[in-house]
DNA sequence: GTGAAATTGCGCACATGCACACAAACGCGC
DNA sequence: GCGCGTTTGTGTGCATGTGCGCAATTTCAC
């Protein structure tokens, strides 16, 4: 590898990938960086070069081919094959997450769901059976798992990730408030609605007091 | 204002303000930046620097006063009342979230659930009656909101955001996967869990083919 | 076929954010 | 009260990421 693509830069690609994606079903065939930042709110540059660590997908003079750009960012993303995953904890939170169809339809599916209430366990959510999380550590021997969402309770999080990190899955989705350790080679991303509340709550302190 | 602070920061202090909760809840008095950084797996100095955008808040050879620093974060971020927040669309993603007590735990009341589902406004959800989101509008004139949470169909986040801006609200965290127009005075968080998982695949493809 | 308009890829300069390192300040033990 | 270990706050250099500007290339009209 002689150049090391920047952690940011990856972050991007999925955007640009869902705005080709529309313009691709909205039967466009062209577009230019221009256009592209101007829907996605970055400068053209930015694209440009972004797109530039990965190949010369576009033409002078005219921009870059929609269907032709989707399909690279899908191989570059690993977009074109479909991946396993796991929901740990169906809650609230992780009956929205199982019967989410962002997810299917993205590539992304859901194989299992695991809860540890007996009164959960063995019940049907959106067609499967939810299964007991005390047989997550030998169902994932048994069949390799890419992707696990945690959405038990906060103090839950830590033990029930260790189980798939053990287990040997590398990407994890953690909705708990709670920050998980993990091995450098797992990637992990919290979502955690309180923080972007508390840093817009400063934002709007600012506007009021000056 | 002298200096502007960057917003990397801004969104560095509720991560602070988290864990000085913790500790402070543990009984802790003092705590060294060393302490924070390891905690959170960001450099001493990064803390330092950060909080030294705000004000002098360590003792030199002692650290900080964990009751201390909660309560200037506190200020700093706008913690230190309530803020009044509603929730529009009530499906499974809205219950989960008009359920969740992490909120209210936090200063953040919800006050009103709007939906536009005939089958759901006038049920009860979490105590609070599910209002018609027709009536959005004149309710928000008569009180002021500060955060607007989307749960919506994508389709019509922009129909709802806009409803919301135009009524005074200045902070908007959207859940749905759609990006939205506001003016440039209007704070607004997308949370997006497909770009995570898509983000991390790149990683886990790299991982395998090297 | 030729000139004009459009747009990419990329070198380069600039801005921003991060970590290091150190003087100044503090606490504690004796 | 003095010296030693600790830790802050910050000046400074470095790395990383962003945007500008332009040559090269392509399209298109006539
Ligand atoms: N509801 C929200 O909108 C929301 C928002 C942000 C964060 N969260 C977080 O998401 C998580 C789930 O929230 P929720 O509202 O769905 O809570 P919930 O109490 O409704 O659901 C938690 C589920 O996890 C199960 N569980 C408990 N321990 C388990 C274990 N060790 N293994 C497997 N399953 C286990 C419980 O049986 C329950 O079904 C919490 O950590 C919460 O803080 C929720
Ligand atoms: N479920 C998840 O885990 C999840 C995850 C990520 C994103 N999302 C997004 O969150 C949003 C909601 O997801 P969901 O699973 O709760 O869907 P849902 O269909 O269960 O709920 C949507 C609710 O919005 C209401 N609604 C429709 N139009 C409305 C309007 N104009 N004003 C007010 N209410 C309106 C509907 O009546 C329904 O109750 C979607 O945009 C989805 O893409 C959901």
């Amino acid at each position: 590898m002689p150049i090391e693509i920047p952690d940011v830069v990856i972050d991007r690609l999925p955007l640009y990938y869902r705005l080709l994606s529309r313009l691709d079903s909205e039967g466009r065939s062209v577009v230019s960086s221009q256009e592209l930042g101007e829907e996605l709110g970055v400068t053209p540059a930015q694209i440009r070069k972004d797109l530039s660590y990965f190949g010369r997908f576009g033409k002078q003079g005219r921009g870059y081919s929609v269907p032709r750009l989707l399909d690279e960012l899908k191989a570059i993303l690993g977009l074109d094959g479909r991946w396993k995953v796991v929901v740990i904890g169906i809650g609230r939170l992780g009956r929205a997450i199982a019967s989410y169809p962002g997810f299917e339809g993205q590539g992304f599916d859901i194989i299992a769901l695991y809860d540890a209430s007996s009164g959960l366990v063995g019940t049907e959510i959106e067609g499967q059976r939810v299964k007991d999380v005390a047989t997550l550590e030998a169902d994932l021997k048994k069949t390799a798992v890419d992707i696990g969402i945690v959405a038990v309770p906060g103090e839950h999080a830590q033990d029930v990730v260790d189980t798939l990190v053990d287990a040997g899955v590398h990407a994890i989705l953690n909705y708990t408030p709670n920050r998980v350790q993990t091995p450098p080679n797992v990637e992990v991303r919290h979502i955690n609605p309180v923080l972007f509340l508390q840093s817009m709550t400063y934002h709007l302190k600012q506007r009021r007091g000056g």
